[in-house]
DNA sequence: TGTACATCAGTGAACGCGCGTTCACTGATGTAC
DNA sequence: TGTACATCAGTGAACGCGCGTTCACTGATGTAC
């Protein structure tokens, strides 16, 4: 049953959006290509009508990802509050819809460079957009701010989704960040 | 044909520290049992004679590695050379010798509890060995420090390796988070 | 101490299973006239 | 505008492959006498 032009394309696009969120949630490994597809409303012959490889949904499924963080960072209104959402206990039960960096970084460390290409982008952009949200001016200091409050974001975020949901650490390693970044000069 | 005792207890650990520098650089999924045994030197039915499953094995590799950067870490002769160590392109390019937390992490969190709490020993313990080195008198207050900075290390570690090693962001995340550490106040 | 037997670490073939991928088929869409 | 045919998105069975795991076997070690 052969299906519009633009229908397909719009399935094309719930295939993307459904492994970006399952991806994080279960790293690429974790997401075959039957799951994914039928998690999509889909069987999973009709896969290799879009994406050549699994691999090459890979990488664009990591670019949907850190174009849905891009979106979300536009709406936010000033760096404690987006600093609080990010390194929050309900970020942290919400992988697939949160931070690629914090949800994939461990699993893009062992893909192509096409891969790690998609991830150093969107990273950029991420170092940047906080960048701006700095109250110092923009400059080589600014840029190093920015670089090293993503890098504590992100592994903050990253260790209290290791340890048990029980742990004490769970927190201490968000409310730690949180308090260390903003407890700092004019933050 | 059978061997001593003491000769089978060696063969164990031998697998279990292969397991400990082969997890850190592939990851959990990434490390068959076959291609386990033969890198320690054995063939892979022996497997089952020391490790109930695989996942057995998972822990217990981790705890190794956990341990053998336990006693890297008590050799540090202050922080700042402790972090410039951990922050370097040489324990960028070693992920199988160096932290498993920065190895480790996103594959640990979509492991079981009992993974997750050997992961959870670990941190608690590198928090607390940092927190020994921190200038500052013991208190909460080195305790939040400490969990911030374990947070920014191995954040800064995992971003470096995700992106590809001609991106500028692979040496960036590192000296940015060195130096806004090393900057701060009284380190 | 010496002998006979049981034990069990290591070997390598084999198992079922789920993976990524292929393919013949269907039938509505898109196109040529 | 209407008709005939080609296209191709989606279906679901089937493929080879590598995975974790099992098992019969080997033979030196460990043990009972």
């Amino acid at each position: 049953m052969r299906i519009s032009k633009e229908q397909a394309r719009k399935n094309r696009e719930i295939v993307v959006e459904t492994a970006a969120r399952l991806f994080r949630e279960r790293g690429f490994d974790g997401v075959g290509v039957s799951d994914l597809m039928s998690a999509a409303g889909f069987t999973h012959g009709g896969f290799y009508n879009h994406f050549a490889t699994k691999d090459a949904l890979v990488s664009e499924a990591l670019a949907q990802a850190w174009t849905e963080m891009a979106a979300e960072r536009a709406k936010a209104r000033g760096l404690p509050r987006l600093m609080k959402a990010y390194l929050s206990r309900e970020t942290r039960k919400a992988p697939g819809s949160s931070c690629p960096a914090a949800a994939l970084a461990g699993d893009v460390a062992r893909q192509p460079d096409g891969v790690r290409d998609v991830f150093a982008d969107g990273l950029e952009e991420m170092i940047g957009s906080v960048q701006k949200l700095l109250p110092e001016a923009p400059g080589p200091d600014s840029r190093t701010r920015a670089a090293s409050l993503v890098a504590s974001m992100v592994g903050a975020l990253i260790l209290s989704r290791a340890v048990p949901d029980s742990s004490p650490l769970a927190d201490e390693m968000l409310e730690a960040t949180l308090t260390s970044a903003l407890g700092r000069s004019r933050l």
